[in-house]
DNA sequence: AAGCATTGCTAAATTTATCGAGCAAAGGTA
DNA sequence: TACCTTTGCTCGATAAATTTAGCAATGCTT
């Protein structure tokens, strides 16, 4: 299976915790510490590799990494990629269509007054 | 349940995609695509949040942060309402706002077919 | 040595993610 | 009108995440 057990084991052996300890610090329970370490988890939840990350104090990117998740990208490429327009729910925009929603905003806001 | 089902609508009929459409083009079956926006999922993979966030071209972490996941530190602000005011020439949008000329805008794209 | 707590682990149960099949409503087309 | 397709959705099944309970080995204390 997957192997990035180990990895997980000895960023907790680092610091010297037991499992039922990460357990306490977490709210992770020690069966599900173990089957990760050994190992039997394929994918654990986001949430569950934010609180490991903060508890052994490595990147919260690297544990995503480490498991398979897709990392977000860095600052860099987020300013480079296409048009910032590329937020929030409208999804990029020609300028044609930012012109005629511009209008439209106008509308709107021009509505009830 | 969790609520945010209407916003993944929302991006896929921005785009005037059906179902099937985005199944074909992420592998996400239509079944779960439909679940996934009628509120029956909580925590979709963070995996097909990447897949639809590269269809919907809105970036990873807004759907990440959307379903409730940690989001790298460095990122929050980007993952944010802030990038849409970031919108060129629309400035900043309050919710309704947004959803109003999110429905326009699905009116433009589909005025002609 | 006996008794007790700690530690890592597994087994079974529960919950959720995800898919395949198939159904009913809406649209078009002959 | 009858037929075919498309579309969103539900149902039931499978797999994986995560928990609770408990077990064996080790360690500590008397």
């Amino acid at each position: 299976m997957s192997d990035y057990g180990s990895y997980f084991k000895a960023l907790r052996e680092a610091k010297s915790l037991t499992l039922r300890e990460v357990e306490k610090q977490t709210g992770i329970s020690n069966a599900y510490l173990s089957q990760l370490e050994t190992g039997k988890v394929k994918q654990p939840s986001p949430l569950n590799l934010h609180k490991l990350a903060q508890l052994y104090e490595v990147p919260y990117e690297t544990l995503m990494e480490k498991v398979g998740y897709p990392v977000p990208q860095n600052m860099e490429h987020l300013a480079t990629r296409e048009p910032v327009a590329a937020h929030g729910r409208l999804g990029a925009l020609s300028d044609e269509e930012e012109l005629e929603l511009l209008d439209y905003l106008k509308f709107i806001r021009n509505r009830r007054r």
